[in-house]
RNA sequence: GGCGACAUAGCCAAGUGGCAAGGCAGAGGACUGCAAAUCCUCCAUCCCCGGUUCGAAUCCGGGUGUCGCCUCCA
């Protein structure tokens, strides 16, 4: 059974959706209007594995993710560029889709933008002036918090509680300085679109609960973001939504941790904010995805490039032995497994369990990391022994690293390296010199082949090659 | 002020009552012509003080320390 973890109960849950196999997860995507940083990273990537584990188990996953394209940041930032919001939002969601792939992220089956949901996003607030529940003042729609009782229930505060705390000036047209825009009176030269108050634009917070019940029904099953949107963002979102409907908005609310760089929080006034783009110049995307994964989702977490180069080494074991293994099959004898090989079958097995008991635990991936390490020493010992290796055995040794790889997604491409004539011919050489115990010439190639980027390893079962990494 | 996290080896990090996973770094060893890779061995009284229990990293109370959120930042 799978559990996990629920921000609204403060508790791990059994996972039970609202029909049977099918799951809805609705995820809040990026602003697009620059590229995205390690910390969205760490969101979109464990909830990238959750939708995959979920797929994996068998439900029928519907994931949607919005891509909010108009807002203040948007407006600002396409005035700087001097291009439309319009634009420069086509442009981000580009650069996005590339870095996420980058990142083995796989792209959510729905992926809608705010502009282009205004009617459904008008016909949510127009349900919410009819209950009562919003009014307008001079073109501007509020959301009226005293009308939703429950108002503060997922992020644990009271209303009293909350305009006490609150750090920013009253606005007088407002009933209740809590009280959140829904639709935005039009300001000159911004993006507007037509409705019952006037032109304007939607609220951050409306766009979100328009989308995902659009695509979703009025109950999702999951919905998932960072931690610091619990409030007000998601706060916001259950007020709309079970305002306009009355139902249950979101049966399992998963918050991913902070991610902080050298100990400090990301920020653009500290100056220390890495975006993926600016990662992938210099790093392996997938090792930054390894070492998300390798810390809880819900912990917080510290980024340094110091960090990076110990999971990047990790994470190049498990590649170099997937590697190996499939490049000793084209040698690997057909013929039943001895005693050795049926217990390493067992072993396998053991570790798959494992992995699936840590996956089924509200997502352990740091945890189940912990089972590919474990059966890894075990497959180089068998990969090293004399005996040779059996097909059978080194199929079921792969399988496991390909059905882990296809929840997590760490492993690079691995096919081995086919070898040209010449390198082959080199090889050949080297061996012959090798006999001779002409180690100068050996060394020789093994240098030259080095250069081109091919890496020599002599094992008692002959020379290995792959390409430097 | 309110709400909520977290504290495990040199470093990263699992583990929520029964002899403390895993990774990186380090030391020693095996294998090797050398190298690389790999394997073996070594490396933790789980922040402090009380309590509950046959038994606590794990539960309870009290400290200390770090951090997040409290109107648009993932």
């Amino acid at each position: 059974m799978i559990k996990l973890f629920n921000t609204f109960s403060g508790t791990k849950e059994p996972l039970i959706p609202v029909s049977e196999g099918k799951i809805g997860i609705y995820a809040c995507g990026p602003t697009v209007y620059d590229y995205f940083h390690i910390g969205n990273a760490r969101v979109f990537i464990t909830i990238d594995v959750l939708r995959r584990y979920l797929s994996y188990r068998g439900y029928q996953v519907t994931f949607v993710q919005n891509y909010t394209d108009i807002d203040d940041k948007m407006i600002g930032r396409a005035k700087e560029m001097d291009i439309t919001v319009q634009d420069l939002a086509d442009r981000f969601i580009d650069h996005y889709l590339e870095d996420a792939d980058s990142l083995g992220i796989l792209p959510a089956d729905y992926q809608p933008r705010a502009t282009e949901h205004i009617p459904q996003i008008i016909t949510l607030i127009e349900q919410l002036l009819e209950k009562g529940m919003a009014y307008e003042v001079e073109g501007d729609v509020y959301f009226d918090v005293q009308s939703f009782p429950s108002y503060g229930k997922l992020s644990g505060q009271n209303l009293s509680e909350l305009a006490s705390g609150s750090r920013v000036e009253v606005d007088e047209r407002k009933k209740h300085p809590v009280d959140f825009v829904l639709w935005k009176k039009e300001k000159p030269g911004e993006p507007s679109w037509e409705s019952p108050w006037g032109r304007g634009r939607p609220g951050w917070h409306i766009e979100c609960s328009a989308m995902s019940t659009h695509y979703l029904g009025d109950t999702l099953d999951i919905h998932a973001g960072g931690q610091d949107l619990i409030f007000p963002h998601h706060e916001n979102e259950i007020a709309q939504s079970e305002g306009a409907t009355g139902k249950t908005f979101v049966k399992y609310w998963t918050h991913v941790g902070y991610l902080n760089i050298n100990e400090e929080k990301m920020s653009k006034s500290l100056g220390n904010v890495l975006t993926v783009r600016q990662l992938r110049q210099e790093g392996d995307p997938l090792a930054l995805r390894f070492f998300m994964l390798s810390a809880h989702y819900r912990s917080p977490i510290n980024f340094t490039l110091e960090y990076l180069a110990q999971t990047s080494k990790a994470l190049e074991r498990l590649n170099s032995l997937v590697y190996n293994i499939r490049q000793r099959a084209a040698k690997a004898v057909d013929g039943t497994p001895d005693n050795e090989e049926e217990i390493l079958l067992q072993k396998v097995q053991s570790s798959w369990d494992k992995f699936m008991q840590s996956m089924d635990d509200d997502f352990n991936t740091a945890e189940a990391i912990g089972s590919l390490f474990e059966l890894a020493r075990e497959a180089n010992i068998y990969l090293n022994r004399a005996g040779g290796q059996k097909i059978k055995v080194l199929e079921e040794i792969l399988q496991f690293y390909q059905k882990t790889d296809q929840i997590l997604g760490y492993l690079r491409d691995t096919a081995p390296l086919a070898l040209d004539e010449e390198i082959e011919e080199l090889l050949q050489k080297r061996e012959e010199a090798r006999r001779r115990k002409d180690w100068a010439v050996a060394d020789e190639i093994r240098d030259r082949l080095k250069e081109s980027g091919i890496i020599l390893e002599d094992t008692p079962q002959g020379v290995r090659w792959k390409r430097e990494k």
